[in-house]
DNA sequence: TTGTAGGCGTTATCAC
DNA sequence: GTGATAACGCCTACAA
């Protein structure tokens, strides 16, 4: 391995002068600085990080703990983080918890070891106690909150639910059914709260015989949504909480030769870009994935920069992307 | 920060003693390893991987050099990678290019002076002289070859490109057209010569005309076809070498009133979820993603732990799934 | 079985 | 403007 030594060896100067001309920490005749430049670059030489973290305490990494990327939705907001850090020269580690609590502890350690410099958390929202005793490195929450006083960057989940109800009533559905994943994450529990909301805009009641669970995956929506169609099924309009659902939930009616609109409408949530490519395709309410990687990653950098201030918690606000399901 | 010094005070032993029960490289009486293990418990260390890794020379850390994870491709192949190396205890450091060489370069950098102990590289295929003067590192090469010599994990995309063309061709479709991305990528390039083998194995000679190009998108797909329709089309069946372009082709017959398959049979490439959900079904090229990304970590990790072996080309073969659209 | 000391590659604090 | 040197936290002979 050639070292800063070699470097200062082959340059004739005193391995300080290279540290200053590698780090622009010091004034160095211009004449030192193309020696050392050159031999730098004759030798192949590039700093180790290990030797540098150890003494600057910065890894110039941070952490992502998230439940799957195969998961569109988390894929998009990865790439919002991603490309922020990258443009300040800092890797990013990922890490997929699968929603497994295990994992996630597991990851944890990782990376605390790797003395990363900060970490973007969306947990499986499971772990309550996960952070005790490890309040040094800054963290931002993304999506999913932790109990807890935390920076943080969050969709409106209660607006979003109100916007799917609104929209399906106002199109006369008379009675909205609601398929969720896991209630205890406060994601769908706030759009419950909003399809709640929009149902008492409406003057309706709210009937607990339309709210139902199932897992978060597209074969689980078409399953789901199959093993309903055996029995009669009277719903008219679907709202579903998540895109990957809704998507198995419209195979299962258009197979079943059941008319999307016409028969039954649905709303998804999420806008992942399948939904858009999809025939029919479905309507949907948008969450700023992007925007959501982005603004977290530049909460983080200001933590991780030194900013003290209090606790942010950043929440923007989704939209419905009105196409043909409804 | 606690370090491996306050351990041994406070656990009123040497530090090396404490250095031993870490590692498990030395045996300790019980006793003093029990103490040893509560104070650590008790202060919460754990060990900085820095100063460990300037000592061993070893980060527990990989790189991964991916156009996009955005698409399911490779995001499939990237939980293989990470699901393996998690196993081991190693972190991944994920890094988008986008097809960007120069970002390519810079990442690579990066990497290299983070000291990875390998490198898992789905390049660009255009930075023929990316890894000059780097040869120290292991690594593997993924879907995409280099010039040079690498260990690899690669797809047969001959035979892929046959299959696809011979299925088309024995339901009758007798000219087949071939949309692909770029050429210079050699795995469209040798999908384009299962193609040609397809349709000598028919009897039929290769027309230069049905070869289209066009961006690597749904909505690139999309436009192309969409834009392809303004003119007269008698084109009966449409090989698709990626299964985003695919849909975004899909869309356009259908929104055009266009029948699949009885109008035109589309076969696609990747097999992504996607492709499955979508009505009718996409018929395409599976590639074991998830294997890919599995074969290329163990192949790593061998290298890694010191295998000195010959290169390995490891080559794996795609299937035909046949679902509605041919 | 336990303790001591040197060094991994870098930065930072001093002198000169 | 440049150079020598002491850390950073850990591992690992070697000594006791």
């Amino acid at each position: 391995m050639v070292t800063i030594k070699d470097i200062a060896k082959r340059a004739k100067v005193a391995i300080s002068t290279v540290s200053y001309v590698i780090n622009n920490s010091k004034n160095v005749t211009p004449e030192t600085k193309a020696r050392i430049l050159s031999a730098i670059d004759e030798l192949n030489y590039y700093p180790s990080m290990a030797a540098r973290s150890l003494k600057t305490r910065r890894t110039l990494t941070v952490g992502i703990i998230v439940p799957d990327i195969s998961n569109a939705f988390f894929t998009e907001i990865i790439r919002g983080i991603e490309d922020l850090f990258n443009k300040h020269d800092y890797s990013v580690i990922l890490c997929n918890t699968d929603e497994d609590q295990d994992k996630e502890k597991r990851y944890l350690n990782t990376l605390y070891e790797k003395d990363i410099d900060g970490l973007i958390f969306i947990g499986t929202g499971k772990n309550e106690e996960i952070f005790k005793n490890r309040k040094e490195v800054p963290i931002v929450l993304v999506d999913r909150k932790v109990s807890g006083d935390f920076d943080s960057v969050t969709v409106n989940n209660v607006l979003g639910g109100f916007l799917a109800t609104d929209h399906l009533l106002k199109r006369n559905r008379s009675s909205v059914m609601f398929l969720a994943g896991d209630l205890k994450i406060n994601t769908y529990f706030d759009r419950l709260q909003g399809y709640k909301l929009g149902l008492k805009t409406h003057g309706l009641e709210f009937d607990e015989s339309l709210v139902h669970l199932c897992k978060v995956s597209h074969e689980a929506g078409y399953q789901y949504m199959e093993k309903l169609l055996t029995k009669p099924f009277d719903i008219r309009s679907i709202f579903v909480e998540n895109d990957l659902i809704a998507l198995g939930v419209m195979k299962a009616l258009l197979i079943k030769g059941i008319r999307i609109p016409e028969d039954v409408a649905i709303v998804g949530y999420d806008n992942i870009p399948t939904s858009y490519l999809v025939v029919p395709s479905l309507t949907t309410i948008d969450q700023p994935k992007y925007l959501i990687g982005k603004k977290a990653g530049e909460l983080l950098l200001s933590k991780i920069n030194g900013n003290k201030e209090a606790k942010k918690q950043i929440v923007l606000d989704p939209e419905i992307v009105v196409r043909e399901t409804a």
